[in-house]
Order: structure tokens, then C-alpha cells, then sequence
DNA sequence: TATGAATGAGGCTTCATTCAT
DNA sequence: TATGAATGAAGCCTCATTCAT
């Protein structure tokens, strides 16, 4: 089950008895938006298990705790992602660049402009400092594996030579940064402020473009002052 | 950079709470402080008043609640980087490339490296979903006027010839993400994962030469896939 | 001395809940030991059933509630302890002396040793006030029995002149206190305080010693201030 | 501040506004009561403020959570009263036998027969398992001074002749353990079995008469079978 | 202007008990 | 007879806010 793909309206089933393998998957897209609608803190249990259709003590029944369902709905949602990431790559048989777009269009398509998924990093990001449990987990199920992610394509670029010879634990940032930072922007911003502009309709394949020609393995003349 | 100091007033006072003049200073400090390491929600009035050296009750001598004082947290602390960045760029009169490096490394140095400043952006980034009024004055006192100043730079590459032809609003914030996401990192994650990797000592340096490559008039022969 | 052995019922079932035969002694042993581990109010009856090797459900369908478990628990336990003191008791036929010893050694090797039927008279100092109509049986059942039972032995020493003349009633409270005090440190605090010291091997000698020569039938000449 | 001392009526003074300083001492003696009443889990915080005349929050205030109060409770009141014995002792002139008089008379007129002090033994006994911190510092704090307590005066009496040897870890226990039993006694059965003879009024001088023989020098003839 | 004691609503979590199957 | 998923009341603790002094 995965929290990526069109999920079932979020109504509750209407009939009281469910069976308890359907349980979790409801619960998770409940907490899911809960989550994304009001941030770690501010989500109350009870609303998750309303939304979710049962009644509060049945959240315990499957999650220990607040923390650990949180923790699952990372794992079921960007660590899915991220683990399909790494296999598409391990199955990637083109170039390094057509790779890179690949997982980068992923990215883009699949969780940027996704309206709650692309909420879950900037909730990290707010509650991590707090919560050192949820940021370890969320580093070891996303960060980290994203980051190797990046970096083993940047390292195929640069073996074939389609790359120029980069820092990748730096590149890797300058690649994460601007999407991030976009979907960021999204959720914290775009409520409160209509007008922002978050770029125009070709925002992925400047960026794209952008990369690319940074990683081209042509040195320009002039890179100082 | 030093909030005892009497900074400006960045916009007229909107008309609330007045005599925010001699004491609030010190909990303005007290306050910047206490968000910065525990996050808004997490941020307790005890802690402020007495890191004030005042009492809790005082507190409401002169803010009206924890929100208002939150904003003008936000609103003394962040006029002074904005109004700084602006006189850089005004008394500038070399190259676009000098420009963009001098901008960009006083943001470094000054903000990214610096403990408290570097945690607002993160700050912002994870309430102004719950505080809308904030987010707008966040946004039309660092987030536009800071975007403009880049989109500015890179104009002027642009008509000098230095920079080949860019969307400036997609690539400012190809310039600004990776730099937030960096302090993002410091402060949501840096504690809570002590091995996590924020790139290495370079890291500065690298990102000028990954913007200057991508911003290099000459065009690739291969962009796409 | 094992509860899943049929124990004979030791006063009529009171009219209250029936088929308590088969099933029934299983969880009887399962709740003796959560029951003693954990105390009445901490006992989970998850815990209980689980250990029983049954749902929690089918607890209910042996037992109105917890505290008529608890009752049953504590019936069907002590009863036989009692039983068993009683035997002893009648079929002796030599000394006071050496009856008291009997009994005593009994109680010392079989009750304050074992781990679980010993902590039964801690559970019942402790649970006695919230569980009057338990509190009565146990009485019943245990406590004026066994009182009985050495009041009878100080009585026939001091008929055969082997004791002194003691107020009986209040001479058993002397025999009674230093084992169930010793019952009572065992289970409440030798976990929490690992140094704690529950006195010498040689213990159960020395109380005796020290009962008897306290039953002496010579005067001491001072025994006042 | 003792609460062992005649405490003043505990309806709550009317008036709202109350003396910081008076605080403490009101919610000790309001959770005393409480925790006599319902045992240490079951007592609610709820009822300690409100019979302390104060709202829930104000407990906190004052004490770090259900534990510490409880501790409080124990320190202020059994810990003093050991304390004093000790001084009791340490400023005793006058023989072994005399002094150990004057100690357990003092325990039986101010503790066995006070009702709400006589309770928290008992207490002890029913929650030390589940509470280990509470354990340990009743132990420090009443069961070991006042184990060494009676081991003082013992040694005194051997040292002087006055009693016979004897292994004093040992013997504490068969001093305490009978004086302790009545307590739990009265306070776990006394109310549902109202005919339960707790011995009659002359217990006390019965049972330093059994101690005080006991401990004569003069060696009995037989102490064997 | 300043204090700080007091308030009390609100959230997470536990667990005895029920009931549809 | 047996299950075990579901319930929901209840309790501890926090903390923004108030107010008498």
C-alpha cells in the first residue's frame, strides 16, 4: 500500500466493523492530512482517528504512539518514494544524464507537486528540532537515502565523463535546495501571500537545464571574481 | 548584527500595541532566543521572561499575546538583514559576477554561519502556514525585496553579457535554495543526527562555481536528455 | 503446591458466578502470577489472558469483572495453605514446643520462600481496604484461622507448663508480625533496593530462639523500666 | 512544619488569595489524606488541589509530579518522626532498656495510633513494587534510619550487659515486624471486619514485656526442638 | 510599571469492558 | 465457547493567560 497512489476518498466507510488489515492504511492517510493540515504538534490524535473513522484508543491499537505513526507515515510515503527512486536507478541502463532527469522528473511530477507529500519535508523541517527520535528516523528512511541517491548518479556522470569532477556531497545540496525550497515555499507561503510566484511553467526544465550546465565537463574560462 | 541595538522600524507599526520602546528590547533578545532553539509552538513565555531577567506577567505589559510578540520578533530582527542587503547592492559598481559573489557571501558569512540569524528563514518556513499576517509581512519585507536584489544581479549579467539568458524568477531561487536548505539542515537536523554531512569546507566556494558555470554565456550543445 | 491441581473448595461458592471448572484453573494460576507481580490495580487483564493462553474476551466469560478474578484468585489460593495448617495442627501429639516449631517451619519453608504464595498476604494488606467483601473472606478464610491455629498452641504450653502465661491474642500478633513483615519487604522493596537486607541465614532460628525464650515459664526479675 | 503535630482543620480557608509559603504544607496535608484514603495510584491530583483548596495546576507549582509529592509527604512526616528519634536516642542517658522503651512507646503512642500516619506504611508496602524511586527513597528515608535506630539501642544493651547477644539485623525485624503488622491490620481490615480484635489494651506493655525477656542475658535452660 | 501565584482548558495515553463474528 | 477489534472514560501534566498586590 502506498500513500503515492490515488488513495480512496477519505470518507469513513460508513459501515462500523472494519477489518484490521484495512485499519493502518486508513489511519496512515488520516494522520497523513491531519499532519500536513496543521504540522506535528498542533495534529490532536483525536482528529486523526475521526477523520480516520474510529475512535481514539483504536490509534493504539496499531501505532505505539504518536511518534511511531508519524514515523510510518514517512516511511509508507517519501520512503516508498525514495526506495522506487533507487530502483529505478539500479535498473537504469542509459546515461547518467537521462538518469538524473529521470529521477529529478519523478521527484518533480510525483512529490513536488503533490499537495501532501510535498508537505512532509517542510514539516520536518519544523518539527525536527524537537522531536531528535522523528529526525534520526527521517534522515535514515529519507534523507539519507536520497542523498545517496543523487550522489550515485553524479558519480556515473562523472565515471563516463558526462560529468565534470564535483564535490557531490555539495552538489547534491545545490540539487535538493531548489526543489526543496519550492516546495516549501508552497505550504508556507502560498496561503497567506496569493501573489507569490513560485516561477513560471517551465520551472523544472530551467532547472534542469540548469544543472545540466553546470555539470558540463567544459571548463569556463573565468570562475573567479 | 545585534538586536539591543535600536534598529529602525522596518514598516509603519501597523497601528497595534505602541510603547514597544525601552524594555522590549531585551525581550525581543530573549524571545529571538528562546524561538530559535525551541520552535514557536515549543517555546515557552516562562522561558523568555526570565531569560528577560522580567517576570511572565510583564511579558503582557507589552505584547498581547505570544503571537504578537512572535511577529515583532520576526519583524525588528529581519529589517536589519534586508536593509543591509539593499546597501550592498546600491554602492556596488563592478561586474555582475562581483556583485553576485559579494551578496552571496555576506549572506555566509553573516547569516548562513551565524547561529540565531540562520534559524529565521526556518523559523518562517515551518509557522507561517499558521500565521498568515506574519507570512505576508515576512514575505514583502525579506522574501520579495531579497528576490528582487538577486533578480537584479542577474539582470545585470544578462545586459553586460556575462550571463547568458535565464528566467530570473526560476533561478533566483536556484541561487537561494541550496543556501537555505543548508541552514535548514544546520537547524533542524544538526542535533538530533550528529554524523549528518553538510558538506565539506568548499562548500561556499563550490556553489559560486556551480552558479557561475550554469550562468556562462556560452550555450551547451546538449541540454536535453 | 500448584493451583492447577483441583483444589477442593474451601467454603460454599456464595452463590455467585458457576461453571468455574475446567478452564477456569488456567487462568486462575496466569491471574496469581500477574496478580503478584504487578499488584491488583497494575494487573493488566491482557496480561492475564495472554499468559493463560487465551483472548481477553474469554476472561469474561468465566468471571463478571476483576475484581471477582481477583476474589476467586485469592479463594482458591489460600484456602489450601489454611488446609494444610489445620492438618498439621490436629495430628500432632507432642510438645508445644515442638508444634510450634512445626508450624512455624512449615510456614517458613513453604509459604515465606515461595515466591508466589507469598506475596498473597502483601496483596491483601494492600488491596483488603479497597475490596471490603474480600477482605472479610480472607479474614475468614486465612486470617482467624491461622490465629486460631496459635492461639491453640500457646495454649496447650501453657497448660503443660512449657510457656509462661501470655495474653494470647496479643502474643500471636508477636509471632505473626516478624514473618509477614520479612514476606512483605521480600516482594515490596528487595527489587527496588538491592542492598536491602532481609537479615542472616540464620533467621528463622533466631526468631524461634527468640519466641521461646520469651515463652520461657521463668520470670525474668525485671522487666519494667 | 510537621504534620504529625495537631494539624489545623482541613476545610479550605475561603479566602482565595493564599501565602505562597503556606502552600506546601496545605497540599501535604490534603495529600495525605488523599493517599490514605485511596492508596497512592488511585488518588487523584484532582482531589488533593481541590481538598487543598487550590486548582490542579497549582500542585505543580510546588511539586514535580504525583511521585515527588508523595515523597513529600513521607520526608515531612515519618522522616521526621525517625529523625526525632534519633535525636531521642542520641541525647539518651539512661540504660538500653529504658531508651528502648521510650523509642517504641513514642512509635506506638504517634504513629500505630494516629490514624492517617499509620497508613503509610501500609501504603508503601502495596505500591513499592511498581514504584521503584518511591521505593528507594522510603527506604532512605524511614526503613533504614529506623532499622539503625533500634540496632543503636540494641548494641547499647549488649555493650552494657543489659541484653544478651543477639544478631541485631535480625531482631529489628522481630521489634518492628509485630508493631507493623498492627498497623496494617487496622488499616486494611479494621473497617470490613469489624470484630477483629487487634489485641487488648495492654498490648504495648505485653509486647515490650516479650522483647524485654527475650532479651534478658540469662540463658534459658532449653531453647532446642 | 512590575510581580508571580494561580488558573483551567487541552492533549496524550492506558485499559477494563463490550460485542459482532 | 471463543475471539480480538473497538470503545471511551479517566488521569497526569503543560503552559498561555489573568489578576490581586
Amino acid at each position: 500500500m502506498t500513500l503515492s497512489q490515488p488513495v480512496p476518498p477519505l470518507s469513513p466507510p460508513a459501515g462500523r466493523a472494519r477489518r484490521k488489515d484495512a485499519r493502518p492504511g486508513e489511519l496512515l492517510v488520516a494522520a497523513l492530512d491531519v499532519f500536513v493540515e496543521r504540522g506535528y504538534t498542533a495534529a490532536r490524535l483525536d482528529d486523526i482517528a475521526q477523520r480516520a473513522g474510529v475512535s481514539k484508543g483504536t490509534v493504539y491499537l496499531y501505532f505505539k504512539d504518536k511518534e511511531e505513526l508519524f514515523e510510518a507515515v514517512v516511511r509508507e510515503t517519501l520512503g516508498t518514494l525514495v526506495a522506487r527512486g533507487h530502483a529505478v536507478a539500479a535498473g537504469h541502463t542509459g546515461t547518467a544524464r537521462s538518469l538524473l532527469r529521470e529521477i529529478l522528473s519523478y521527484w518533480w511530477r510525483d512529490i513536488v507537486n503533490d499537495p501532501r507529500l510535498s508537505a512532509l519535508p517542510k514539516l520536518m523541517i519544523a518539527e525536527a528540532g524537537n522531536f531528535p527520535r522523528l529526525a534520526l528516523s527521517y534522515y535514515q528512511i529519507v534523507i539519507e537515502p536520497a542523498r545517496a541517491l543523487l550522489r550515485d548518479v553524479l558519480e556515473r556522470g562523472m565515471r563516463s565523463g558526462e560529468f565534470r569532477a564535483v564535490a557531490t556531497t555539495n552538489f547534491v545540496q545545490f540539487i535538493i535546495g531548489p526543489l526543496l525550497y519550492r516546495q516549501c515555499m508552497q505550504h508556507s507561503f502560498a496561503l497567506a501571500v496569493p501573489g507569490i510566484s513560485l516561477g513560471d511553467d517551465q520551472f523544472f526544465e530551467s532547472f534542469l537545464d540548469h544543472l545540466l550546465r553546470s555539470l558540463a565537463p567544459v571548463a569556463p574560462e573565468a570562475a573567479g571574481t
